[in-house]
DNA sequence: TCTGGGGTCCTAGGACCC
DNA sequence: TCTGGGGTCCTAGGACCC
């Protein structure tokens, strides 16, 4: 049976989700980002802001001046996130084999759904009205043989489309795209390619692979290739499992003052803590990210014999790092702070039970068990992670 | 008043082992 | 004391996307 993917896309989706919230603002054109005078960009704006030449990632100053009348919004990410839950909902009710790429899009596998949903165009056409009906928001559909090409038909025809790729058209319909939307090759494969002569995708279909390969690797030669021909390398493939969280902050000002940066660890150690108990994962990596005045950046990671378990050891870890690595002669424009590797207490329960190390696994699944339990069991859990650490041969 | 915040994947290079 | 090559693991940085 042929494959049938669709890739769905809300539009405009932070502002859209504002405007539903406000209907005051209907019509009117909304840019949700940084307030204006902030440090700051556009996450997203309206339809009707883009109109004024109002774009993702613009600066607010920029787009303050473009569009002096347009309503500054802060962004909202629990609403949204909120929404969002809902609109997979009801993308659920459609396939069960669904795969959300971000807040805002999801790849649904249609195969084999005719006969409930009828044609992929009636499909789409039912998904959008239930969208519609239910949240009050509209959603861009691509459909095709591939996720890739899927996710690239639905670029095509913003907002509101719907565009179907049948099998067999994939070149056909690459080819008449700019290079532009060849997802996967920003700015800096551009370059590379225009210094092939390679300024279209019909131009890149032409070349071959082996040439590719020596400005691009051999990865990225193939992905180039495949792409081109709107086929399906794997991107979209891989399992979404959250490998890192982290979390970062811009000084409103450039800043020398330690304190100040340890205030902001702090909070970032009981939010990472937080998100890493609601996840279920366990994590042995901390890193922290500082960006100078001159935007040049310095990660730094350091490891640990036991997961983390409490604020304070993400907090002093992090501290530790920050003193060992921040060029005190330099003012910090930005800090972050992640937590990687990250594994599911699952699948860590299963390894453990498969590597033969009893010794560890018997101290960490008791660290596990107590976990589970939650925040009132730290203390216990601490002297435990102690005795583990003694023990890991590490 | 230049350049957010949250992610993923790939690659190069060093450490270490055989 | 000097030496090659292969494999693997880890870290840092960069490209990309939303």
């Amino acid at each position: 049976m042929a494959s049938v993917f669709f890739h769905v896309d809300l539009d405009a989706f932070f502002a859209s989700v504002e405007r539903r919230d406000n209907p005051q603002f209907a019509g009117k054109p909304i840019i949700v980002g940084a307030l204006p005078g902030r440090r700051g960009v556009v996450s997203t704006c309206s339809y009707e802001a883009r109109a004024f030449g109002v774009h993702s990632a613009m600066l607010v100053s920029e787009a303050l001046q473009r569009c002096p009348q347009g309503i500054f919004l802060p962004v909202r990410m629990e609403r949204y996130a909120e929404v969002s839950r809902q609109v997979m909902a009801i993308l659920r009710s459609f396939t069960p084999d669904l795969k959300q790429l971000s807040i805002d899009e999801a790849l649904l596998d249609m195969t084999g759904t005719q006969r409930l949903w009828g044609t992929s165009k009636e499909a789409a056409l039912k998904i959008k009205k239930s969208i519609s009906e239910e949240l009050g928001l509209t959603v861009s559909i691509g459909i095709g043989a591939n996720r890739y090409v899927a996710k690239v038909a639905s670029g095509y025809r913003k907002p509101d489309g719907l565009t179907i790729v049948a099998e067999g058209e994939e070149q056909g319909f690459m080819a008449s795209l700019p290079l532009e939307k060849l997802w996967g090759a920003g700015e800096k494969t551009r370059q590379g390619l225009a210094s092939l002569g390679i300024f279209s995708i019909a131009d890149l279909q032409k070349i071959s692979e082996e040439r590719l390969r020596t400005k691009f690797g051999k990865a990225g030669a193939r992905f180039l290739h495949v792409a081109a021909y709107g086929q399906d390398s794997g991107v979209f493939q891989d399992d979404v499992v959250s490998h890192s969280i982290s979390t970062e902050r811009t000084f409103q000002r450039d800043t020398f003052d330690r304190n100040m940066v340890l205030d902001l660890l702090r909070q970032f150690s009981d939010e990472l803590i937080a998100r890493l108990w609601s996840e279920q994962a366990v994590s042995y990596s901390l890193g922290i990210k500082l960006r100078y005045d001159d935007f040049s950046s310095t990660n730094r990671q350091c490891l640990r014999s036991s997961g983390y378990r409490a604020s304070e050891e993400i907090y002093d870890d992090a501290v530790t790092l920050l003193d060992k690595y921040w060029d005190k002669d330099r003012p910090l424009r930005l800090v972050g702070m992640g937590l990687f590797n990250l594994q599911s207490k699952d699948t860590l329960q299963a390894e453990l039970f498969d590597n033969g190390h009893d010794k560890e696994r018997t101290a960490q699944q008791a660290i596990l068990k107590l976990q589970e339990g939650g925040k009132g069991k730290i203390t216990r859990a601490r002297f435990l992670g102690d005795l583990h650490a003694k023990k890991s041969p590490s």
